[in-house]
DNA sequence: GCTGCGTACGCA
DNA sequence: CCAATGCGTACGCAGC
């Protein structure tokens, strides 16, 4: 058999690769007597777009510290089976992100990911719970190589980079690489080996710190999240395919037409800062603003203004609007619109016009999710243009629930702080509160805006400038706003310079209420409090949807949006539906405030324009597995 | 053809 | 008194 040797931290490892009767027979020997251990599992395909047409299955690895196997599965139904039964028999296995690989050997090895995600430690929520942060962020990053560079050898290659030299090398890109290179070729073998061995090694680093660092519990909780959310991502939601082509055709013509009225105006790339800004110049307007590397801003703020719209584009009536300025907002808009969501919803659509957004439950270092290919958190929600492509099976509608305010709620339990507690108790709209706190009882529509942003500057921990900038209202105003803010609520202000001070004082992270590890960084402490808001609002949300898929509900998720979950349900009984996951995320008592939440119901297509209102429920509120006081 | 950076834009 | 938080994606542009 073939077998090939690599050098991991000055220890000689194996990697095989079966071939013949006999091998596979060496293969499953293995398996047997390693059964009781703790293996590693990786797969390698032809694309990360696990359900869309074509996409294959390569190989399957399994491995040790020191040893690994690769099954060429594809093509071989005695390879295949031979990997499908050796995962069903297996006690314990480690994946690095195992949701993707889950979702593939569900779909393409019919193992199903339930049996998997009831034995697996995924060495990528290890690594999370221990430091959170990106490699940008100072942190390790998240990846099966750097972790392994940083925790087992400084040495270790990078075999997605390597593999991409081979991809070239065949004439391929690194896209169209991993379909092409033959599944034999020895770097690709052995790159495959190395990651299963490097998740083993991996794990037994990260397992014991997680354990002696009191993360454990933590680590569960974030594995059973990791199964509600791989779970609808296999679900998918339904796309109304006939809409998005038409969506996409529409909006090509208006970024078309955008276009060229833009190039009556000299402007020939819409997208580039600098032709816009000189024209813009030319024409006689003075910009001010700037980016960061001193150039002249033309984003959405400075253009809107200078073709005579507000924010929700409705006419100002204050000025005549710059034809050019106008013309590069639509342009804008249409092609953003166009290419980053009408065409990457067609682009991920399975056999059955099913989508499948790739859900990452533990991503930000706060430990909020995120959602990618397309990134549905971000649909536009001023209107339902794109929204509405996602649509219900027939029969069904869709509809969700969110928590209302809920990083102010968080951040007024939290700090304990007693009249924004009682403000909440007394049902009081919070922003109206403060508005009046500050400006007294006939405050205006104006002056509750600047209360609403120097609230959200409190949980974003930003100051009175950039408030000034977001309201348009002078400093000196916002300064006294923001001092008769803290003179209102004292409480938050405490707990801010509290939670900042930690960080002054040398420590280098915070531990949330659920026990969530949050890093510091020196340079920029007034974030702390941010971060824990942000944070324990996500742990909320998070066993929200373990409680629902305690209650059998899982079946009806779609979409986790921060603090909102879109539900789809059969139309008889979707009222009840939407009361029963209604109740189910409402906190009563979240360290001394409730935890309200909001249900709707939009009909056959996510239309937040068209939704219909449902009423309030209530249930108490632990962190499964954690200690909340 | 690919990478990194800067800019911009979408959301909570 | 000071500091806006967290993401994913696309495009232009410079430099390999």
């Amino acid at each position: 058999m073939r077998s090939y040797s690599y050098r991991v931290a000055g220890d000689e490892t194996v990697t095989y690769l079966p071939e013949t009767a006999e091998d596979l027979e060496a293969f499953t020997a293995w398996a047997r007597r390693e059964r009781g251990r703790v293996i590693g599992v990786d797969t390698e395909g032809t694309g990360l777009d696990t359900f869309v047409d074509g996409n294959r299955l390569r190989t399957v690895q399994f491995g040790t510290t020191r040893e690994a196997w690769v099954l060429r599965v594809e093509g071989r139904p005695r390879f295949w089976a031979a990997a499908r039964n050796t995962l069903l028999g297996l006690s314990r296995i480690a994946l690095h992100n195992a949701p993707f690989d889950w979702l593939v050997l569900d779909h393409h090895l019919k193992v199903p990911m339930e049996s998997l995600a009831k034995k697996t430690i995924d060495t990528r929520i290890l690594a999370h719970l221990l430091d959170s942060r990106g490699r940008e962020d100072g942190g390790i990053g998240h990846g099966l190589k750097p972790l392994s560079e940083h925790h087992l050898d400084p040495e270790a290659p990078d075999t997605q980079d390597g593999l991409n030299n081979v991809f070239r090398e065949l004439g391929h890109t690194k896209t169209t690489g991993w379909a092409a290179i033959p599944s034999h070729h020895p770097i690709y073998v052995r790159y495959a080996g190395l990651d299963v061995i490097f998740t083993s090694r991996l794990l037994d680093v990260l397992g014991p710190q997680v354990h002696q660092r009191g993360l454990a519990r933590l680590a569960e909780f974030e594995h059973r999240l990791a199964r509600v959310c791989a779970a609808m991502e296999r679900r998918g939601i339904r796309i109304d395919d006939e809409y998005v082509s038409r969506l996409s055709s529409r909006l090509s013509a208006e970024a078309e037409s955008q276009r060229t009225r833009a190039l009556r105006y000299g402007v020939s790339t819409i997208g580039s800062t600098k032709q816009v800004a000189d024209a813009l110049v030319a024409m006689g307007e003075t910009l001010t603003a700037t980016t960061e590397t001193g150039a002249l801003r033309v984003d959405k703020d400075v253009l809107l203004p200078l073709a005579d719209l507000n924010p929700r584009w409705e006419p100002l009536g204050v000025r005549t609007p710059n034809p050019l300025a106008d013309a590069v907002v639509r342009a804008k808009r249409a092609s953003k619109w166009k290419t980053t969501y009408a065409d990457a919803i067609a682009a991920g659509l399975d056999a059955r016009s099913r989508l499948h957004p790739k859900i990452n439950a533990l991503q930000a270092r706060t430990a909020r999710m995120s959602i990618s290919k397309p990134p549905v958190q971000q649909l536009p929600a001023g209107d339902s243009t794109i929204r509405k492509a996602m649509v219900a099976e027939p029969g069904n509608v869709l509809g969700s629930v969110d928590f209302s305010a809920i990083e102010m709620r968080v951040l007024a339990a939290l700090s304990g702080d007693r009249a924004m507690v009682d403000a909440i108790r007394g049902g009081l709209d919070l922003h109206d509160f403060t508005a009046e706190q500050i400006y007294g009882p006939r405050f205006t529509k104006h002056h509750r805006k600047v209360a609403k942003t120097v609230g959200f500057g409190k949980v974003y921990g930003g100051g009175a400038d950039s408030i000034a900038r977001q309201t348009g209202a002078p400093l000196a105003d916002i300064r006294r706003a923001i001092a008769s803010y803290d003179r209102t609520f004292p409480g938050i202000k405490r707990y801010s310079t509290r939670l900042t001070a930690r960080g002054q004082y040398g420590a280098t992270e915070l531990i949330s209420p659920t026990g969530r590890v949050l890093p510091l960084d020196r340079s920029r402490l007034y974030a702390a409090t941010n971060y824990m808001i942000q944070s324990v609002a996500r742990d909320i949300f998070a066993q929200a949807l373990i409680d629902l898929d305690e209650a059998g509900l899982a079946e009806h998720l779609r979409l986790p949006v921060h603090d909102e979950v879109v539900f789809e349900v059969a139309e008889d009984g979707a009222f009840e539906l939407a009361e029963e996951v209604q109740r189910l995320l409402t906190v009563p008592d979240f360290f001394g405030v409730e935890l309200t939440t909001e249900a709707e119901l939009f009909g056959t297509a996510w239309e937040p324009d068209a939704a219909h209102h449902v009423r309030t429920g209530a249930q108490p509120w632990r962190l499964q597995g954690a200690d909340a006081a």
